[in-house]
DNA sequence: GTCTAATCGAGACGGTACGTCCCGTCTTCCG
DNA sequence: CGGAAGACGGGACGTACCGTCTCGATTAGAC
């Protein structure tokens, strides 16, 4: 996976320009240290060494850890594409699902440092908010798959709706539930779609 | 022989328990910083330093930030009597709006923190958890009056929708929300409650 | 050797006076720790802690970390009776031997902690130049029978003598060089007391 | 002398390499620290504090405090180039009050602090033992010129005579004792050489 | 026989210094 | 000229002791 264990100098230039083999380095060694060690094992410090990059490399480019988690999290980040299975139910199950496979591995820890780092950094948080709106789209895009079925009509509480399945998947990771059984909640947040 | 002259020097021992007022001391003074600075502010340097504590004595009782954080919390946390507006849709709506208010206040911040801290600390999750568990009973108060009211049955899905209704709270704690009306949302969750 | 491993509540008071098996727990706890970890290891906490001693009960009888180690010394320091072999010679190389051989023990490492104690706090140093008169006082003796021998005079370089052999002693302890041969200097000091 | 009056935030970094005003900084500190207030005084943190130098950097180049006296005492030490009075006497009695001269300055406290550290830490142990070897070195060259001057033959008790001379050097120091006179001492030392 | 007074273990108290870690900034040198 | 290397001042971390204190229990001797 990464690259950086065995060239013991590091890089070196590739001339006035930005290498991207650094780049690589720097979120490899993010990753892998948020994945070993936690958030607080991901000092600037540590992915520089391990990096065996510069720190002002590193600085140059995320100005501070929160910017350094988004970008391993923008990396990796699952599209908007969510899978049709041919049903409101089957596509909502589905998405949870995926998402909480993602959050078992890398991602969850990454996310949750997202979502601890926005509690006390403006910017982070701002990008956080971003990151929710397009989550939010994504499941509205279920929805009007769903209405185009014919197994909803368009209401307006289908904002509503995406809101609060979103704040069930975050929830779900902060206060470490997502290996529980979501098809009860799933649910029951369907038939308030349905009903309203 | 008295040391009452102008205590500069803080609080004296009182002998080998624990003094009250140093606990009381340090409490306010990471309470004072939290509002103040925010959570990077709450260094446990600046709290003894501001409590007039030695930093041993606060190691003493907490261990580490989140501890401490939690115990803020634990001190000014709202029971669970909550009002009786005399409609569960009163009740609901007083129970939000009387949340976050508080949440604008100091224990917003509070509340972050903890939130924040749980991410990476166990010990601080566990009492995430459990404090979960309180304000889901809580809210299932409230929902037996309105069974006892005549206004819903006793379903099952109670505690699915007691459940939800904290995550739309913590997840508008942490997304910077609790200034949007809740009225929307939880018109939404009733909704599934009484259809479900 | 020491009686304060087994009486876990320790010793209780035995009325308006001083216990003296709590002196004796304390200077066994001071000896035993300075031989097991050194001069750094002796702190009054855990002199206090080993001894089942309450920290008071430490100051009130020893001020100071010095004047711990120096009743530790006080207690088991050899008289100044020193051997008497019939020789001047064998006098003296009996009273190294002896001094070197008592500082390869435990109190090697308690008067070393005196000496560099000295340095820094002046009541030990007053304390340390005491000892040195008693100490040369007590080669004064050695040289007195060997004037009684008729080995030599009894000239008014003996006070230098005595000094002189004290010096090499304890240069010897301060720069660990304890386990190397004294006959050599012991006879170049001697030839001086003989031609002064 | 030092540049500690006006700068306020000290010296920044000369790139990855050691910045030698940095050095000059921490040296003048723990030596103005050490003369001022004395061994108990010389405390890492206050070097660093008034050396305008973080504690981190302090720590790079000098372990322990024992380095750092070490290095203060490097710093300043005497050469061996004794004065050559013409005659052994002469020489030797310069010799003496030259050093003594030395240590009633600065040198005194910090020689007497490396003593009191080698007694617990090996590292400086091994460095004072070294200096001892450098010191009978420059006695002995003493010596060497009173044998050109054929006051002395060149017998072997010449390596005794120069750790016997040391000894009562250093002996002075850690008694307190460097402001009496030493011409007696030295003659007797001197009777034995000559007699040997 | 009760009271007084000192001493006991225990351990919390406000502090100081420790030695470590990381921050974000800087400069130099190599390729 | 980009990038590694790493020193720089700074500051928080969590630990260990310092010397002081107050407590409640204990017990000898004074009353």
């Amino acid at each position: 996976m990464s690259n950086t264990e065995l060239d013991k100098p590091g890089r070196a230039s590739i001339g006035a320009r930005r290498n991207p083999e650094t780049e690589a380095a720097i979120l490899d060694a993010a990753q892998e240290l948020l994945s070993e060690k936690g958030f607080a094992g991901l000092s600037m410090e540590a992915v520089a060494k391990r990096a065996r990059a510069g720190k002002a490399t590193l600085y140059r480019w995320y100005p501070n850890r929160g910017a350094l988690v988004l970008a391993v999290h923008q990396r990796r980040k699952a599209g908007r594409a969510y899978k049709d299975t041919g049903s409101l139910d089957g596509d909502l199950n589905w998405l949870v699902a995926h998402i909480f496979d993602l959050w078992r591995g890398d991602m969850g820890m990454a996310f949750k440092c997202i979502i601890a780092e926005a509690q006390s950094q403006p910017d982070i948080l701002a990008a956080l908010q971003q990151f929710r709106s397009e989550r939010i789209e994504g499941i509205k895009d279920v929805l009007d798959r769903a209405v185009q079925r014919g197994e909803i009509t368009n209401a307006a509480n289908q904002d509503v709706f995406a809101e609060q399945l979103l704040s069930f998947l975050w929830t779900s990771l902060i206060t470490d539930q997502i290996d529980k059984d979501p098809t009860e909640t799933i649910s029951f947040l369907t038939s308030a779609l349905k009903n309203g």
